[in-house]
DNA sequence: GCCGTTTTCGGCCCGACTGTTTTCAGTCG
């Protein structure tokens, strides 16, 4: 089988859409392929599986039509339809989308008329003011496309999409800068900060306020701005020199507050959904509000927004908003239509969503055992001081000896230490153990009869990622087969912009996990986030137990990793008993396999 | 292209903003 993984798929998905678009086709079928995709994103699960067992069409919004391509996809490797698409253009023809304010519509007309196929093209075409001469074109499009083609060009180098632990600091500031703006009355952050995906393009603020001019200049003012890069009557953008991001506000009377947040939360998949909902019951949705629709048939197109005979309803929180639709009020992580809104109809989210608060053991850190930058006697008091009663100390193994990983001595010699510190502190129980490596053959690097000696060991891959997917497979596999296994440390490996996920059978390798009692770790490193939200969904439909780690090398990384590993697993779905890390220590070390 | 116990045909979320336009088309989120 053709080893073609799921961001192919999703990205073939998205192709499809973008050329269909590009031919004018059918919104809505272009749309068809834009919402498969986003599905197939939201897919934990191995998609080679689904395919083999033909169940692809159980995912909602993947019919007959696209489940085939996908199947030809990754059984063939190839997409006959999108290379016919693809045949029909330049071969740099997407590039064109990239380029903000520049969609499928004039792509085409600069494509038809000016034969432009590419950015460095319409570069081209812009310099010899071409473009200006084309119907619906004009001077201002012309400078605003040389402008753009500047930001597609950064955005391509540096990677458009920033790691939220990156953007996160930057948002809460601007959030207090605007709590602070002149009558204010309540704030938020917004869009895919709010949701707490792993990276985001921008970020949102929600403001409600009488009057929204004085908080525009207030916020224009906030340290740090490049550049206002617009304002209309009810939001206003700047671009901050630091990191080059972006932050949108919006303004909005408090009335309006509620709906203007669930608004610019999203995800669009969620409100897409949402509204189609609504609409069943009379009602329809926008960023101003709910509104009950009157009886006569919808407006068409281009006729009045508004034709007279909507009741607007009010909402005060986002809590109303749901009520109104007969449902549960959804989380903000869980809003990207991957099953919570048919969940919260049955009124079946998850009660106990996992909180920080519930965490009550720090899993997986270094001191300078190994490459750690603080003594275990500090992390142990950090730990303390964030409320954890107990901890783990896992040092990397002796194959990481770039990471200082312990010899069989070294790791008996730290015994003792663990000794003497838990006198000094007795109120946190110190579990000693180690992250071992997972060698090429799924031997752990050290012999059981060390591996007995310990309380808890952690199993991680730390070199040769460049296996294929039946030799990372069946490694994986070979090492859950070891009794001493417990907790299986950043399961895919991967570094957000850096490293892709490390090519795995996943289904194959979670049903595994299943069967023999290992746990999953959720890594909080801000750059790992590993498991991710997908994998935590598809590793708890399993019955897979989680443990919400810190992998910290600090005392400052054990405060700063844990809330984006519980947000991540929030993110999957993971309820508070699903975590053994909410275990008190007897609970947490039942919970692991025994042997 | 997807979807559906009111439908297998005829729908499909909604509004702001911008620039090119004298009433709208395209793009974005």
């Amino acid at each position: 089988m053709a080893s073609v993984d799921k961001h192919q798929v999703v990205k073939a998905l998205r192709d499809m859409s973008a050329y269909l678009q590009l031919k004018g086709e059918n919104a809505f079928k272009t749309r068809a392929y834009d919402v498969a995709a986003d599905r197939i994103a939201g897919v934990g699960d191995d998609l080679a599986t689904l395919v083999a067992q033909k169940r692809l069409t159980e995912l909602p919004n993947i019919g007959e039509s696209i489940a085939t391509k996908i199947a030809e996809l990754v059984t063939t490797g190839a997409m006959p339809a999108l290379d016919a698409l693809r045949a029909e253009f330049p071969p740099r023809m997407l590039e064109l989308l990239t380029i903000p304010d520049l969609g499928p519509k004039k792509a085409k007309t600069l494509f038809t008329e000016l034969g432009v196929g590419s950015i460095d093209d319409l570069e081209k075409a812009c310099a010899e003011h071409r473009v200006r001469a084309l119907k619906g074109f004009g001077e201002k499009t012309e400078e605003k496309l040389l402008a753009g083609i500047a930001v597609a060009r950064r955005a391509s180098q540096g990677g458009a999409r920033k790691k939220l632990a990156d953007v996160l600091p930057q948002a809460e500031a601007a959030l207090k800068w605007v709590q602070q703006a002149p009558g204010v009355i309540r704030a938020s952050l917004g869009g895919s900060v709010r949701r707490l995906r792993e990276t985001v393009a921008d970020v949102d603020l929600i403001a409600s306020a009488p009057d929204a001019a004085p908080v525009f200049a207030h916020f224009e003012k906030f340290p740090g701005i490049a550049e206002v890069l617009g304002h209309g009557e009810s939001k206003s953008s700047v671009r901050l020199k630091e990191g080059d991001l972006q932050l949108d506000l919006r303004v909005l009377p408090d009335g309006d507050f509620a709906s203007a947040l669930h608004h610019f939360t999203g995800s669009k998949a969620h409100h897409i959904h949402l509204r189609g909902l609504a609409q069943d019951r009379g009602l329809t949705i926008s960023e101003w509000g709910v509104f009950r629709v009157g009886a006569q048939p919808a407006a068409k197109p281009g006729t009045a927004k508004h034709d007279g005979a909507q009741e607007k309803l009010p909402i005060h929180t986002e809590a109303d908003l749901y009520r109104l639709l007969g449902m549960q009020e959804i989380p903000p992580e869980l809003r990207e239509d991957w099953g919570e809104i048919e969940a919260a109809l049955a009124q079946q989210l998850p009660a106990d969503l996992l909180r920080q608060a519930d965490v009550v053991g720090n899993v997986h850190m270094h001191t300078t055992w190994s490459d750690g930058r603080d003594s275990l006697l500090a992390m142990v008091k950090a730990a303390q001081a964030l409320g954890m009663t107990y901890v783990t100390v896992t040092e990397h193994s002796q194959t990481s000896g770039y990471a200082g990983g312990l010899t069989i001595d070294r790791l008996k010699a730290q015994r003792d230490e663990v000794a003497r510190v838990q006198e000094q502190v007795p109120g946190v129980t110190i579990l000693h153990g180690v992250e071992s490596d997972i060698l090429e053959d799924g031997r752990l690097d050290y012999p059981d009869e060390v591996l007995a000696t310990l309380d808890v060991v952690i199993g991680s891959i730390h070199q040769r990622y460049g296996l294929d997917e039946a030799g990372m497979t069946r490694r994986v596999l070979q090492a859950f087969d070891n009794p001493f296994f417990q907790i299986w440390g950043h399961p895919t490996g991967r570094l957000l912009g850096k490293r892709e996920p490390a090519p795995l059978r996943m289904e194959e390798v979670l049903d595994k996990a299943a069967a023999k009692g290992i746990v999953l770790e959720v890594n909080g490193c801000p750059e790992r986030l590993d498991l991710s939200a997908e994998h935590v969904r598809a590793a708890l439909k399993r019955g897979i137990k989680l443990s919400v780690s810190t992998d910290a090398h600090s005392t400052e990384e054990l405060a700063v990793h844990l809330p984006f590993a519980v947000g991540t697993a929030r993110k999957g779905w993971a309820r508070r008993g699903d975590v053994i890390n909410t275990m008190d220590v007897k609970g947490f070390r039942r919970s692991l396999r025994a042997r």
